[in-house]
DNA sequence: TGGGATTTGTTCGTATGTATC
DNA sequence: TGATACATACGAACAAATCCC
């Protein structure tokens, strides 16, 4: 599961529906991928895959620490 | 009344600040000016322009509409 | 103490898309 | 049609925080 370019939603807003998916049905636990990461397995600029980690982290989904990481929270 | 590279606050959050306490004082009404002529009287580039109207219109001080610019909003 | 690697955050410039006038 | 304006996306660079050795 990944982003597609073609679809008229934003790839950031797919980046992020797509790891909150993976959150939601538990796998995805823990650490996210870095940025970097993120980017380069889906294929899209680190400005975008830093966007989709924004709106996780404005909605509550992860937690976000510079230099470390982001983290999934657990409720 | 500018932004100043040398504060530790972000460029767009000071950017941000000031348009918020223009309109707070009344100084701006209607229409906010443009992204490129943001950008270009404090001398950002026009994408942290964009983020400062980002965080006005999601605390609810502009309406923006694509193709026609950003509003103070009236309460 | 220090240096290097990793990671997020900010900023710039540019290009393109979409909507409005 | 053309001009204007916001939105998205890319690539690049640098800063700041963290971690490990």
């Amino acid at each position: 599961m990944t982003v597609d370019p073609d679809e008229p939603t934003p790839l950031y807003i797919q980046l992020a529906n797509i790891i909150r998916g993976q959150i939601e049905r538990g796998e995805l636990t823990g650490r996210v991928p870095s940025i970097k990461t993120l980017a380069q397995q889906h294929g899209v600029a680190m400005g975008t895959a830093e966007r989709a980690l924004v709106i996780l982290r404005d909605e509550g989904t992860i937690t976000v620490v510079v230099g470390r990481g982001a983290f999934v929270k657990r409720h």
